[in-house]
DNA sequence: CACTTGACCTGTCCGC
DNA sequence: TGCGGACAGGTCAAGT
């Protein structure tokens, strides 16, 4: 899925574009993409007004007006496009031909404003979800009392960052990155850059990290995540942000599908490897398994 | 509890 | 061009 950043981005453009929009009417194809009954949709949804987008790690809250909220999980291949009225068949339009094109065959739910606007959630690989609660309940949800801070926090230390990994000390670093309850919002291309820029082997165990490298890589997550954010984010052939626009993160990758290529840094060849059941990219002399 | 692996899905790419 | 298998930016539910 879009990770951190990428979730970051879709949630700026939506903001712009439908806080004020008054919801009129809700389609989607099963109840694994939208679960909640009918009759809730038609009372909490229908005829509200949208008036935040928040984010919190990859998740997406959208709150309207009746109290309640869209909680929205893209997860690998999940996209929410806004599409104004003006924007089909414009001319000259950047995203022509994507927004011509939809609701397609991975659109799982649309959501109609009454401005004649409409949303799409679409989802090729159909692991994404969203669902309706109240808003008042959302500090309550599981995923919300196990995730692990917010890696741009500006009150997060480094010293608060390696107490996070405390109870993983027998996995890879890799794999307690990618926990969401350790840290939030990190997933597999952030992780293998900001290991790399920090010169840690994503295999290495969690116990054979030196405090010293937990501050680098704390310093290198929070950079390379404000670059990605500040880039729009990494875009494969199924990101696009919320006015499906891609992200340009990706020209600025050093190490993430990038092997065969030189690392930046040193010269040597990138290569890539599994760990934690992940495709995982490093350059094997920056980043040596202790 | 911590850890690993498979499952959830569809599409694409790569080798035969 | 067809077919099989591996793989894809994420997370759970199961196993050990």
């Amino acid at each position: 899925m879009p990770e951190l950043p990428e979730v970051e981005t879709v949630r700026r453009g939506l903001r712009e574009r439908i806080i004020g929009r008054v919801i009129a009417a809700v389609e989607h194809d099963t109840a694994k993409a939208f679960p909640n009954a009918a009759a809730d949709v038609a009372q909490f949804l229908i005829g509200a007004e949208i008036t935040d987008v928040r984010r919190r790690a990859k998740v997406l809250f959208i709150d309207v007006s009746s109290g309640y909220s869209l909680m929205v999980h893209l997860k690998m291949t999940g996209q929410l496009v806004y599409v104004g009225l003006g924007d089909r068949f414009g001319a000259g339009h950047p995203n022509d031909s994507l927004v011509n094109a939809l609701p397609d065959k991975s659109t799982r739910v649309t959501l109609s404003f009454k401005s004649g606007d409409t949303l799409f959630f679409n989802d090729q690989r159909k692991f994404g979800w969203m669902k309706l609660l109240p808003t008042s309940e959302i500090e309550n949800e599981d995923f919300m009392q196990r995730v692990g801070p917010e890696p741009l926090a500006e009150a997060f230390t480094p010293e608060q960052f390696a107490a996070r990994f405390a109870r993983r000390q027998k996995t890879s670093i890799k794999a307690a990155l990618l926990d969401q309850s350790v840290v939030a919002g990190v997933g597999n291309i952030y992780a293998d850059e900001s290991l790399w820029g920090a010169r840690i082997h994503p295999a290495r165990r969690v116990e054979t990290v030196a405090d010293g490298e937990f501050s680098n890589l704390f310093s290198e997550l929070r950079e390379v995540m404000q670059l990605a954010i500040d880039k729009g984010g990494s875009s494969n052939h199924t990101y696009v942000n919320a006015e499906g626009k891609k992200g340009s993160y990706m020209d600025f990758a050093r190490v993430f599908r990038r092997e065969g290529l030189a690392c930046p840094r040193c010269g040597a060849t990138i290569e890539k490897l599994r760990v934690a059941g992940r495709g995982t990219h490093i350059c094997p002399v920056c980043q040596v398994l202790k």
